[in-house]
DNA sequence: CACTATATTCAACAACTGTTGAATTTACAA
DNA sequence: TTGTAAATTCAACAGTTGTTGAATATAGTG
């Protein structure tokens, strides 16, 4: 029985599944039996639907990439003209922990620590990346540098690599921060990450990149 | 032929190619054909000295996590008995970034961008940092609490999470710094990393953290 | 030298891997 | 109903996986 009753369609569970495996143990670290056998169905349907596991693989991560990205730029046009304050560059940066609460489904949260594992790994960072978000991101570090004048190209970008990193840990929700602080906190918790975390990031970024 | 010449015992060979490997492609993206084809060995021969590939997987990410989480240990107490400046507590936790640094040796470097990896997955970080790292990182934390005594717990875990984060990006190495900077900045500068980075995770504590 | 423990190799096992072609079922339009 | 394309299953392939037991080599000791 699948874990959405709703969901029928055997090739939206394939992906499903997969999100959910990949996201948890790796590319490499689950098979397309293991896939096909949690969506109840066959091998060699995967293969039909979506070729090699590669491709299966791009399938996921593409399918909310594209959305992820796109979100990503209605929010900077809806300030088209204006400068953007720091505040805002990093809300927009930090935007995927606002795409998971929005829904509230399982689906997206499973995503979201799929792209940790991408954003963190020097083989699928090159591959995955790039296509998608590297548009964006261009626009936010230059918005960076728009609204952080007097800091040079350098400090800009570890200062993003930074919070890149601080996003990427919270997404990947590893429990972690559950053990250490005795479940006082949790790691599924986006609304208080956000809450924290950009005003914690741009305290860094006015230290860091003056003014 | 090895990388390094002088590394004759095939013992050690196999744990720096497993380590370069892992790192490189995950726990299931290696084989332990592909570790002793790489190591010029015979693939019983890990299993001879090693054991299982999970404990030889094991006894790559222990090797030099007890001298790290034993550093950590020195610094701390070189402080004794007076209060830890929140600069302090955060070049303690940035450590790794100087380990490798000190020896520059390519070893080091894999066993970071290995770090990264369990400290990022859901499943070996549950595994594997409890036991040897979770006792510095509580004294840490307790280090935070003093040095910050106007915040709460919640605040202080969830900061302690951003630097987790920016730190655990840095020693993947992705080389996604050098992409997006057009090689202004390289992935492998962990002195500029640790250099920026202590003032702006100071500034974010800080600001979150009240005081 | 002979003895012994350690180190290393060889050959093989059963299980699992991704992938495919043909057969079968289902959905749907004419 | 018949015809047709899409969806799904079945069975099998060649290669790779982790692991092991026996055989051989090496090093060090008496």
């Amino acid at each position: 029985m699948p874990k959405n009753p709703n969901e029928t369609n055997k090739k939206d569970r394939i992906l499903d599944v997969a999100e959910e495996l990949f996201a948890l143990h790796g590319y490499d670290g689950v098979s397309i039996r293991q896939i096909a056998s949690a969506a109840e169905v066959d091998v060699a349907l995967a293969n039909y639907h979506f070729g090699k596991k590669l491709d299966l693989f791009r399938a996921v991560f593409d399918r909310r990439a594209q959305l992820l990205s796109d979100t990503r730029r209605e929010v900077l046009q809806s300030y088209e003209g204006k400068t953007l304050s720091l505040e805002q560059i990093i809300e927009a940066f930090l935007l995927p922990l606002k795409m998971a609460q929005k829904t509230g489904d399982a689906g997206w949260r499973h995503y979201l620590s799929l792209l940790a594992y991408v954003m963190t790994s020097p083989v699928w960072n090159k591959e995955l990346l790039a296509k998608v978000f590297d548009k964006r991101v261009n626009e936010l570090i230059d918005g960076l540098k728009i609204a952080l004048p007097k800091a040079d190209d350098e400090k800009i970008h570890w200062c993003y690599q930074y919070m890149s990193g601080a996003l990427a840990l919270t997404l990947a929700q590893t429990g972690r921060i559950d053990r250490l602080s005795n479940n006082q906190c949790h790691s599924t918790d986006f609304d208080t990450a956000y809450e924290l975390m950009v005003p914690f990031l741009a305290a860094g970024f006015r230290d860091v990149c003056g003014q």
